[in-house]
RNA sequence: CGGGGCGUAGCGUAACGGCUAACGCACUUGGUUUGGGACCAAGGGACUCCGGGUUCGAAUCCCGGCGCCCCGACCA
């Protein structure tokens, strides 16, 4: 992509009305614009950056046996009342020039709930799992912190159902692995902890995978030893100890929660009278476990914790392009070589943002720190004269050279 | 939804109740620049959030609404 073309533009004016790190510099590199409190457009780069984030997701949960499905946004009154949730707060609920009412999904349970109940009767069909990503919507009483809490936003949610709680337990510790994967992949792993938290309506607890960072809205209860937490509302009812080693010597911490895991059991099934026949003709309500996560979010968290004073550190797994080639100068023979290299990148696949601006050295520095794409290559007058480029990484100090012979192969081992 | 703050060009800001609403960034044109947010020159862009009121006169004061931000409650 070459940057003289690309929709979106930076800025070094902090928006007025963000006060997140998340926000700052996600409007300020071109990544989102500000729709409305709490909703957001993603631009070419920030949606770049989010389905970086989804693809990552979608091939954890599809390794576990996910199945993906699109489910509607724009949801059933009727289903809603059955199981009690259509004036709970969150709820947007819409309304036709005829007065019918709809809901706008912040959860899937009555849609799931009722779709697998069709197609699942017999012991035989069981367990499966099925998943989305999709936006959500709540109305939040009060949107913030940017794109870590809007009104609107993506979320991945996967629902699991099982024929006793067996299968059940053993999905849901498979989720918690595939979870820390999603974690490990996005560069957030170190600083996520699986959470115990309030089971709600549904069960005893529930796990939430709360990320360490001073813009987080929960407090957690960090056990050093076995690398767990407890989170804030229940630390109480555990004594203020760990509930895996019983240590009492937990550490406070500000976290955003970025996962969490609930077991439903039956809390849904019963409600739409969701049973199968078992191997001896008997009927059985179905157990059910949902796992949910939000690429949105994470988002911010990765902007929250990977930064510095020029913008953001994109980990190479979601950073918007594999590389920005950075052309200093108007200078002929620089522009034709950096084409080349630009060409020749994308023959090999490579995703790369290429600044064939007519903008001064400073400005091209500034912009490719405040974007954060993980690797720069410059190519100037100066390199030129030496037959090479230089290339940096964004979370290094120190850049290093590499002759134009053979930079793709280079490039390719930096990536 | 309670408390507080703020709404002026795309963005960030200025303007005593008084002249054509000013400046920086961004944008357009021409020229000079090109290794860390360059420079010169010439431009375009505003019903000062909306509605009412006070006044000879309102961006400025008053009332009402809407929007945005922060704190709280609620929540992935």
């Amino acid at each position: 992509m070459k940057q003289s073309k690309l929709f979106g533009k930076t800025t070094k004016e902090i928006p007025k009305d963000e006060t997140s790190l998340n926000a700052q510099y996600l409007i300020r590199g071109g990544f989102i614009d500000k729709s409305m409190a709490g909703v957001y457009t993603y631009l070419p780069l920030g949606k770049r950056v989010i389905s970086k984030i989804e693809n990552i997701i979608r091939e954890e949960m599809d390794a576990i046996g996910g199945q993906e499905i699109l489910m509607p946004a724009l949801q059933k009154k009727e289903d809603w009342q059955i199981t009690g949730r259509w004036d709970i707060d969150v709820m947007m609920k819409v309304k036709t020039y005829f007065d019918k009412e709809y809901g706008l999904g912040w959860t899937h349970e009555e849609v799931v709930t009722p779709l697998a109940k069709k197609y699942a009767r017999s012991y035989k069909d069981f367990p499966f799992s099925l998943y989305q990503i999709q936006t959500k919507f709540r109305s939040e009483k009060r949107a913030k912190s940017g794109i870590l809490r809007g009104r609107e936003f993506s979320m991945k949610d996967l629902y699991s159902f099982h024929i006793n709680e067996k299968g059940l337990d053993k999905f849901y510790e498979q989720s918690k692995g595939a979870y820390f994967k999603i974690f490990d992949r996005v560069g957030i792993k170190d600083k996520t902890y699986l959470t115990f938290a309030s089971g709600g309506d549904f069960s005893k607890y529930s796990h939430e995978f709360q990320t360490l960072t001073s813009a987080g809205e929960d407090t957690i209860y960090i056990c050093d030893k076995c690398h767990i937490a407890v989170n804030q509302e229940i630390i109480e009812d555990l004594k203020n100890s760990c509930p895996e080693c019983g240590n009492k010597n937990l550490k406070e911490e500000k976290a955003i929660e970025t996962g969490n895991i609930f077991k439903l059991m039956t809390r849904f099934s019963e409600a739409f009278n969701f049973k199968f026949l078992d191997e001896h003709g008997k009927e059985n309500v179905v157990l059910m476990g949902c796992y949910g996560m939000g690429p949105s979010r994470l988002m911010g968290t990765i902007v929250e914790l990977s930064n510095d004073e020029n913008g953001i550190i994109w980990p190479k797994s979601v950073a918007p392009y594999q590389v920005h080639l950075v052309c200093l100068g108007d200078d002929k023979t620089v522009t034709n070589e950096a084409e080349k290299i630009y060409d020749s990148l994308q023959k090999e696949k490579i995703e790369v943002l290429y600044d064939d601006r007519n903008e001064s050295a400073g400005v091209k520095f500034k912009d490719s720190d405040l974007i954060g794409i993980s690797l720069r290559v410059v190519i100037s007058q100066r390199t030129l004269g030496n037959d090479n480029v230089e290339i940096k990484e964004r979370s290094k100090k120190e850049a290093e050279f590499a002759s134009l012979d053979g930079l793709v192969e280079y490039i390719k081992d930096k990536i």
